[in-house]
DNA sequence: CTGTTAGCGCATTCAG
DNA sequence: CTGAATGCGCTAACAG
C-alpha cells in the first residue's frame, strides 16, 4: 500500500500510550482518562489517521455498513426512499450499499448475498415477496432486515410501509364514491411484484364487493409511454371507462398525455387517478389526483429501525403508515 | 456469531485440500487442477459458504467496493447516473456505497473520508470543485477517482462528462439564432456548484460576445416551485424577456406552469429552454425544448473507468461527451 | 500444481 | 484506568 499509511499503533506511539487505549478512545469507551483521550485525539489528527474498516469489522462483529436492494434507482419513488435512508444512516456513521434487482427476486438474492459477503449489519428490502433462500440467509447470519413498501413482515423481520391491498381499495372506493361504474385499471407489471399485485387485487375486490366488474385491467411498464399506449387501448375499446386507476403517476401522466393528444376531456370524459404522488403530478394539466406514498418517511423509519438495538427493534416490528388521497383536478364525479 | 458460520477452512476440509487452494479457486487462479477446483466449488456450495469480505480486503489490497458522493439522490439526474453506475459495477461484482453531500463540499469531504475508511478501491465524485483535502486524501491513499458531470480533471484524476461552459454557450447560441435579444436565465443555485456556475458563465459570455446583455439572472432551487416563482419575478419585470434559459427541466416545468396559470403564451410570448432532458419534459404542454445531459452514459462510463486497470485508465482520463439539443415545442423564433 | 507459514490492522480478553 | 497478548478469516509469499 502507501507509505503515508498511518495505523493505530502509530497513533499510540505518538500519543505515548498503548494501542488498546487508542482503540478505546476511538470507540468512545468512557473508561479512559480525559487527558490521555485528548492526547490520542490530537495524535490521530496530526497523523491524519483513518481507521481501517475491514480490520475493525473483522475483529469486532459489526461493520457499520447497511445494505439495500431495490428494483431500480431510476424511479423517483425508490430514489427518494434511498435518499432519506442514506441520510438517516449517515448521521450515525453507517454507510449504505445499494444494489438493484430489476424487479427480479433471483437477482435480488444475488445482491443480498453480495451484501452479506460485504458484511452488512442490516438490510432493507422492498416488498414482502422474496426467495426463501434470501430470508434464510439473513436469518441464519443474524442480519437484521426490514421490508419496505409493505406492512407484511415475516416472523422475525420487520416492515415499514403500508397495506397495498388497502391502497387498492382506497382507490376503488374513491372512484365509486364519485359515482363511476365503468372503471378500468392501468397498473404496473405485476410479475414478481407483490405490491402491484396486492394493489390490483384490493382494487378489484373493492369494486366487486360493490357490484362492479372492472372493464379491463391492463399492465404497462412504469413509463410515460406505457401509460400513453395503455390509455389508447382503454379508450379505443367499445365500452371505454369513465374512470381509470393508474399504477403510478408516471403511467397516469402518460394517460393524460394521450387524452390531451386525442382531445379527450379529463376529467369530463374520463377521470384519471394516479399513485405515488410524484412531483410530476403537479405539472400535468389537469393536475393529477393521486395516492400519496410516503417514500421519504419509509426511508427515514427504515433507517431508525436498522440503527436501533435488537431490544428496541422488538417494539418496531411493523409500522403501517397511513395512506392519503391527494385531491387535484384529474378526477370528477361521473356525469349524470 | 452464528453456529452455521462456514469459513474457508471448512470448505478446504470438506474438499480435502488446503485453505490456500480454496482461496485460489475462489479467486479464479488458473493454476488449480480442474478436478480439485470442482471439488472445492461443490464443497462451497454444499456448505453454503459465503466469503468474509472484511478478511479478504484486510489481507489483500482490494475491497471490491467503490464509492460515490453525489449532491442528492432525490434528483432524477443523479439517481439515473447512480443507477447505471451501480449496474455497471455490479456486473463485475463490485458493490457501490453511495453518500450524499447536499451540494456542500465540506460534507462531501466527510463522506469521502467515510468511504476511505470503508476501504473503497475507487470513488466517483460530481463536478470538478472539491476541497483540496478531499483530493489529497484520495491521492495519498492511491484511490482512483473520477469526476462526473464535468470534463475538467485534475492531473491524476479522470473526468467523464461534458463541458459546462459549452453547455451554457450552446443554450445562448440557440436562443440567439432564434432571434431573441431579451433573454434571461433562471438558473440553479450556484453556491458551491461549479457546474451551475460554468453554465451560467458560458451562457452569459456567449450572449455578451454577441452584443446582448442578459436582462436578469435569477437563481432558484431545483424544484417546480422555484421555477414558478422565478418566472413570476421575470415576467413581472418592466422589461420581460422573450426567452428564458432554465437551469433544469424541473425549474423549466415550474416556469411553464406559471405561464399556464397566467395565460402567458409559450412559446408565443416567451420561449422556455430547459436543461437535463428529464422525462417530465415530455409531459408539459408545450413539451420542453431542452439540453440533453447524458446521465446514464456518465454512470456507465464511470463504471468502466473504475473497473479498468491502472494501465488502461491512462487512456481514459478525460471523456468529454457530446451535448445535444432536444427540440420540442417550448421555444420559437422571436416575433417580428 | 499444491501446502505451509505468516500476518494484514484492529478490538478484545485478561492481568495488573 | 491501562497494557500485553491473542486472533478475527483470509491471501500472499515461499517451498516443495
Amino acid at each position: 500500500m502507501d507509505v503515508s499509511d498511518t495505523k493505530l499503533v502509530d497513533v499510540a506511539r505518538r500519543a505515548g500510550c498503548s494501542p488498546a487505549t487508542v482503540s478505546r478512545v476511538l470507540n468512545d469507551n468512557p473508561n479512559v482518562d480525559i487527558r490521555i483521550r485528548e492526547r490520542v485525539l490530537q495524535a490521530a489528527m496530526d497523523l491524519a489517521y483513518v481507521p481501517n474498516g475491514s480490520a475493525r469489522s473483522l475483529r469486532s462483529t459489526k461493520s457499520r455498513l447497511a445494505g439495500a436492494v431495490i428494483p431500480t434507482l431510476d424511479h423517483a419513488i425508490y430514489a427518494a426512499m434511498m435518499n432519506s435512508l442514506q441520510s438517516g444512516l449517515s448521521e450515525k456513521g453507517v454507510s449504505l450499499i445499494i444494489g438493484t434487482s430489476a424487479f427480479d427476486i433471483d437477482l435480488e438474492y444475488d445482491q443480498v448475498r453480495l451484501l452479506v459477503e460485504r458484511g452488512v449489519d442490516a438490510i432493507v428490502l422492498v416488498g414482502a415477496a422474496h426467495r426463501p433462500e434470501t430470508i434464510a440467509l439473513l436469518e441464519q447470519r443474524n442480519i437484521a432486515y426490514v421490508f419496505t413498501y409493505t406492512a407484511a413482515a415475516t416472523e422475525i423481520g420487520a416492515a415499514v410501509g403500508f397495506d397495498n391491498d388497502k391502497a387498492g381499495r382506497m382507490a376503488a372506493r374513491y372512484l365509486l364514491d364519485l359515482g363511476h361504474n365503468r372503471i378500468a385499471m392501468l397498473g404496473g407489471i405485476t410479475d414478481n411484484n407483490d405490491r402491484a399485485i396486492a394493489r390490483r387485487d384490493g382494487f378489484v375486490a373493492e369494486l366487486r364487493e360493490n357490484g362492479i366488474t372492472p372493464l379491463s385491467i391492463i399492465e404497462s411498464a412504469y413509463r410515460v409511454d406505457g401509460g400513453r399506449l395503455g390509455m389508447q387501448q382503454l379508450m379505443g375499446a367499445d365500452n371505454p371507462p369513465t374512470a381509470v386507476f393508474c399504477g403510478s403517476d408516471i403511467v397516469a401522466a402518460g394517460a393524460l398525455k394521450y387524452c390531451r393528444e386525442e382531445n379527450i376531456a379529463v376529467p369530463g370524459t374520463v377521470s384519471v387517478l394516479g399513485f405515488d404522488n410524484l412531483e410530476i403530478g403537479e405539472l400535468t394539466s389537469p393536475e393529477l389526483t393521486t395516492v400519496d406514498v410516503p417514500a421519504k418517511e419509509m426511508g427515514t423509519l427504515a433507517a431508525q429501525y436498522l440503527l436501533a438495538t435488537p431490544a428496541q427493534r422488538l417494539h418496531m416490528r411493523v409500522r403501517e403508515l397511513p395512506l392519503r388521497l391527494v385531491l387535484r383536478g384529474s378526477t370528477a364525479a361521473a356525469s349524470r
